[in-house]
DNA sequence: CCTATATTACACCTTTCGGTTAATTAATAA
DNA sequence: TTATTAATTAACCGAAAGGTGTAATATAGG
């Protein structure tokens, strides 16, 4: 996953790092207090590891106080990931309509034996 | 990825598959005509995985025509994970507009001698 | 039936992912 | 200095991803 919006959906792929985020997205907090919704399932370097791909991708930025160290979100690269995926979900959308655009004119035109 | 939502991401999260389904948003296609752009980088077996990979997600779904398999683009699957990322990227907007209120009424108090 | 075309299935390979345990660094506190 | 807390690094592992080449499967048309 080289290109940008790659990693970024990449990084989205994944529920326990969208749990991370989903956390971040309500304010700062460091790694430890970031795990512990999941140190039943998964141990601390796992969540240092997701937390690399997150910050990899550009959506998490790390800071240091003292020993710890304070995570912050950053929902900028989600703003071209949205870009690309509205974008084609409208285009899909205007095919949809043309198509049934297409069905209705045709419809007409067998019943009044012409189209338009 | 067991759920959806990482589905529908890890789909995306590939340069070629994103390439077919912009293909597909402007319109129907079989298989090797999505192949053609990509038949100098990879293999036709290749394009039929991410095809695989794509109608996992729910993101393409394919017919048959005789010999041809007529691929067609579904938007749906995107609307959730917009709603995802637009949803904790306006926590993280709010976020940083409170951050910045509270910065800008502490500078006051600073200048003022006192908070509000 | 035979053949050509479109697509998939199968077996395999290499790299990446997501996780582990154990050791290590960094900073505070006693 | 020693101990404690927070977090990372390193080495390793199994499974999944993303390719390949080769065979198999539809389907249409002589």
């Amino acid at each position: 996953m080289r290109d940008p919006l790659s990693r970024t959906f990449a990084a989205l792929a994944d529920p326990t790092r969208r749990a991370i985020l989903a956390r971040l997205s309500e304010g700062e907090a460091n790694v430890s207090e970031l795990a512990e919704p999941f140190l039943d399932e998964m141990t601390l370097p796992a969540i240092t590891k997701h937390l690399k791909v997150l910050e990899g991708a550009g959506l998490v930025s790390k800071g240091r106080k003292a020993q710890w160290r304070p995570c912050q979100f950053n929902g900028e690269p989600l703003r071209e990931a949205v870009d690309w995926m509205e974008q084609h979900r409208i285009a899909w959308e205007d095919q949809l309509d043309r198509l049934g655009a297409y069905l209705k004119s045709k419809h007409k035109g067998a019943r009044h034996g012409r189209k338009k």
